[in-house]
DNA sequence: TCACATATTGAGACAAATTATCAAAGGACT
DNA sequence: AGTCCTTTGATAATTTGTCTCAATATGTGA
């Protein structure tokens, strides 16, 4: 996983991905240490939210959760948001998405065809950044990257 | 503008802005040709967005051409971005913004205080992307990339 | 220049994703 | 338990688009 960060083919980067079963925050208790309670609405949220492997919506969580509000179900991904143990994707069609952060700073991978993300982080995207920090006009604050893929699942199962 | 791609510093990118006072595609010819007629609401649609250099919202274009259908607004942006030479932005906060294109393939950066939109394109980005593309599993289609900054203007006039 | 086939428009209904309001209920702390 | 402040649910309202459809405007060939 770790190579060279340059070659004479040229630069490879460090990536890391997060496998699927990577240890995530208890997003309670970060809740909690931001000075918001511990609610029973909140909990139900969080459970459901820890079995997602794949980005999910607000509508699905809210099928899942028929007796908490659905005024609710946005205010607490807005708030999981804010702590940054969420983040919203973009999809290529606009689809507002959501999923778990593993891995504090990440990048999205988003597969064109089942939609399924997966996150990685690269040495080589910060060191891009410095890099293009001194030839833009103004001071870098913070960066979004989407790859768009085919992942190997559907790669794979191509012939359909 | 063209550096070294290597240095004993790092990577350093051949980083191309785009200067405000860049020419622009005349948008109505693209439309034509590709077989779209020149309407007197397109013309007008076209006029505004002529004259923006920070990200726009339809609902702004709307309200500067109040005898033009709000559908059509929107049918335009659509069409604008279907041709290329307009596109969307995914702003920090998730607020839908356009903004116009002038270089083919390039990112870009949005002021964090004043929404002023640039654009950039740099070797590194897509050499990034095929590094990228043998570590991270399935097949890149395509990736978008957005630095949040605070443009020059806004450093200087800090104290506000 | 006229006529015609077709593309485009505007109005307004519809849809999806949030946000705002506000009274009622629920935590945290004493 | 009491109090204070947060959070919730129901629902209305907003925002950002898309869809339908009859009326209108364009481009093109005669």
């Amino acid at each position: 996983m770790w190579a060279p960060a340059f070659t004479a083919e040229g630069v490879l980067s460090q990536v890391m991905t997060t496998p699927p079963t990577a240890s995530r925050p208890d997003m309670m208790a970060v809740l909690e240490d931001r000075g918001y309670r511990s609610t029973a609405p909140r909990r139900a949220i969080i459970r459901i939210l820890e079995g997602k492997e794949e980005g999910f919506t607000a509508e699905e969580i809210g099928s899942e959760l028929p007796g908490v509000g659905r005024a609710t179900i946005f205010r607490t991904i807005k708030l999981l948001m804010e702590v940054g143990v969420i983040c919203r994707l973009n999809l290529i069609d606009g689809a507002p998405k959501y999923s778990l952060s593993r891995i504090e700073h990440h990048h999205h991978t988003v597969c064109v065809r089942c939609g399924i993300v997966g996150e990685f982080r690269a040495t080589t995207v910060e060191r891009l950044m410095r890099s293009l920090g001194s030839e833009i006009p103004g001071e870098i604050m913070g960066h979004r990257i989407e790859l768009y893929v085919t992942c190997d699942r559907c790669v794979e199962g191509e012939g359909n």
